[in-house]
DNA sequence: TTGTACGCGTTATCAC
DNA sequence: GTGATAACGCGTACAA
């Protein structure tokens, strides 16, 4: 493939000129502007992005890494992730860590490797040392919709404690009394405010906490779908099922549907993340809804101040109910 | 950070053994790999991906461009790509091009210029002048999903002729006579052969093909809408709407639902392209699903035989038809 | 088994 | 305004 020498010779120029014209310097007359530029058209010279890279060391790369592309919420974010770094002229390369630390540490480890300007992660549970080595050595480094205690990483995410008060005050208008929570793992900064602002706000609004009613899930379908078995099973089931996110919220409308359940009927459903078919099932899905582009946004725009080395703040933006029909909810809202 | 020559000095020995244990040479003492290892970890080196790219002229990383990894199917196939690449070593640069041929072709030039080892394209309609001068400087390209005529590209993909085909003579089956196809852009591939297969398909059941019955959408949700709402005015509106694909069957059922029209007593409905969350609607919807994930990964196969100057051979998988509920299925199937 | 030296394609710093 | 040339960090032929 040419390379720069290549146009240069074919232009009758110095490859110092033809850098100056690959980088829009002012200093070159455009005549000759104008013969490099018919020498690389000729050649078909595309600029080897690698040496430059090595040169300038900076790539305009940035790595995201996120549990799943396949979880909608975590796609609407790595789309507005995308959109908003090529707005900037970066690409992404994205990393599924499945939510599994050591994956996640092959990406960190490989993004790093290959010298990506800025890198941003939905930490998994676990704190790494190679992701504390990542904080140390100081390279441009911002969470994604979860945090990480005791680390001095700025984060940008949102925050359900308001829209889960909201909620269960409306379950409570509603007149339900037994509300179950099936949570995400204490393990994760997510988990552990909603089911927090969950007790809280029960508390609230003087509703009776049951041991039998509050289970712990990992965040994935299935986990939710035996949870939600157990809590019918129970002699006096809740009258509401809250999930902790959209995909314990599948688990356990699929056990629903399995025991010919009717929502609100037998069993009132709401969860935590909103994902764009809760509107077309029958009953709509009352929930919470993130606004997961504008996280993707913040954070690109934050990471590129710190790839900057500007200082930075973290960013919190607020959750929000969207009141639906599966809370038994009438036409007045 | 830490570099080759700062390990060299503080092992005591020369840049090329520590490049040596770095390739995992074996024409180094165990001794002397072990120093060297030490020093790696002491000084905290990671290996500047950029230098070796630039030394070895691979970068281990593939380029993906698609359409939309908000459209699930798309995002099944990344997620498939990117399983397979991780498994071979490298890693996948995810461009979305929102079918715009524009920004197909700025990815495919940042990632030329990133000089990825290859590259998978879903094409869009047009042939960019872009892509036909990669064919031409015999850059590893594989498309996926669709292809593009005239270009001797190696491609992946799916044929739904044989399922569209099921589906027909399954809607005839029930009874079904006036059927109405909400079709994909005549541009795509994809639009085009599911068509083809759907009017091949009408005729051998010896169906009527009204001229009203048949509109083209864009393979967005809205144009879906659009032609269901218009097929729902007709004096004679259809019993069954088939869409091309998973977005514009999400339309029509916006319509539908907005109408208080009921699956599929009022109007039946099958779908092109199967969503997971098809199963949890009320009914269940009928549809043809892709084998997405066998995609994803045939085609980094195919595209890593390439890299590696084989010649491949395309890939084409069936589609199949999933039976359900939303045309009027009775118990016994 | 280990070390020396060159080159990969660019950008940037000097001269002119 | 343009040209010569030294880096950037690594891999490898060749010499020792």
């Amino acid at each position: 493939m040419a390379g720069i020498k290549d146009v240069a010779a074919h232009a009758g120029v110095s490859v110092a000129t033809v850098s100056r014209v690959l980088n829009d310097s002012p200093r070159v007359t455009a005549e000759t502007r104008e013969k490099v530029r018919d020498a690389m058209r000729a050649l078909r010279y595309r600029p080897n992005g690698v040496a430059r890279s090595l040169r300038t060391e900076a790539t305009r790369t940035l790595g995201l890494i996120i549990g799943d592309i396949l979880n909608p919420f975590f796609a609407a974010m790595a789309r507005a992730v995308e959109d908003e770094a090529r707005a900037a002229g970066y690409t992404v390369v994205i990393g599924n860590a499945d939510e599994r630390p050591e994956q996640q540490d092959h990406y960190v480890r490989t993004l790093l490797e290959q010298r990506v300007d800025g890198l941003l992660i939905c930490p998994t549970a676990e704190t790494t040392p190679l992701v504390e080595d990542c904080v140390r050595s100081g390279s441009p480094l911002v969470f994604l919709d979860r945090t990480l205690p005791g680390l001095d990483v700025p984060a940008v995410r949102a925050d359900g404690t308001e829209a889960i008060h909201d909620l269960v005050r409306h379950i409570h208008r509603l007149g339900h009394r037994r509300v179950a929570f099936i949570s995400g793992p204490e393990l994760l900064s997510t988990g552990r405010e909603r089911t927090r602002a969950f007790l809280d706000a029960m508390r609230e609004c003087d509703l009776d906490i049951r041991d039998e009613y509050l289970e712990t899930g990992d965040f994935q379908a299935a986990s939710g779908r035996a949870i939600a078995a157990r809590f019918l099973d129970l002699p006096h089931p809740p009258e509401v099922i809250f999930t902790g996110d959209n995909l314990m919220a599948l688990g356990a409308l699929d056990e629903i549907r399995a025991r010919g359940l009717r929502i609100p009927d037998d069993v009132a459903l709401a969860s935590f993340d909103d994902v764009a078919w809760f509107v077309h099932l029958d009953p709509p899905i009352t929930a919470i809804t993130q606004p997961a582009e504008e996280l993707g946004r913040h954070a690109v725009r934050v990471l590129l101040e710190r790839v900057e080395r500007r200082p930075v703040e973290s960013v919190v933006l607020p959750a929000r109910l969207v009141i639906r029909r599966s809370c038994g909810e009438t036409e007045s809202t």
